[in-house]
DNA sequence: TCCAGTGTATTATTCGATCTAATACACTAG
DNA sequence: CTAGTGTATTAGATCGAATAATACACTGGA
């Protein structure tokens, strides 16, 4: 069994929906700093996918700082990363301004969006 | 010159990026209800594109309901499409829970995401 | 009526990303 | 030494996207 849940989406790259179930996962604290990460062959198994797919999530979740290689040991669950609130605004800029856009085309207000936020954020947990 | 501009990204269809690029023109009020939209072929000419890739941009567009087609004349801006709060919260539910995770992993606080989001939709105007 | 300008449909081809497949290699713990 | 790691390489299959060249139905105006 593994320590996260993926849900396949056509249309999704399965790899992009693996490095978002560990991101996920992290957050809920299924996975926590320290964890060993299923290795390259398992997650294959388990996911019914080729061991080059599973390597490509886990080589993006490495550059994401997200996942720390032992080499010829394994991978564990890093220490989340430190970030300056300058550094984490910019890596958001995009999805922000994304979701800005769409939500005030579809006539929504910004109440209504602080309030989504809010819920989804609160239905994570803490 | 065309009533709206498009910002084109490697890794990124240029038919997503011209919708994208048209729901902001409309939110920015670049462009208005009633306003007549570029045809296919000033579009593909405007942009260096196939008239195939323009028209797929215009046919989704029209599908999300922000241009209004009249055959054989030309396609027109619409008014903004009326949804139910419920609606428009479900219309939004992915995109929210990406950013919502993806903040979360970074180690944003939800005070943070309220201010960024705030921000960019001033940025935006009104 | 005729014609130019609309949106749209069709068919075919090219291109790139993705996934799969089968190996191979360097590393480390036991 | 061996089994289990991550990683690299090469090849093929598949799919979506973009391009290309036409063709058609519709509408407004000359």
């Amino acid at each position: 069994m593994l320590p996260f849940t993926v849900h396949f989406r056509s249309g999704v790259p399965p790899y992009e929906e693996i490095v978002f179930a560990v991101k996920k996962a992290v957050v809920l604290r299924q996975l926590k700093p320290g964890d060993p990460f299923p290795s390259v062959r398992k997650l294959s198994q388990e996911l019914s996918l080729n061991p080059n797919t599973c390597q490509k999530a886990v080589a993006a979740l490495t550059a994401a700082g997200l996942l720390e290689v032992r080499p010829g040991v394994g991978t564990v669950v890093c220490e989340r990363p430190v970030l300056s609130p300058k550094e984490r605004s910019a890596a958001l800029r995009e999805a922000i301004e994304a979701l800005v856009v769409e939500s005030r085309q579809m006539g929504i207000t910004l109440s209504e969006l602080h309030e989504a936020i809010s819920e989804h954020w609160k239905s994570l947990g803490e």
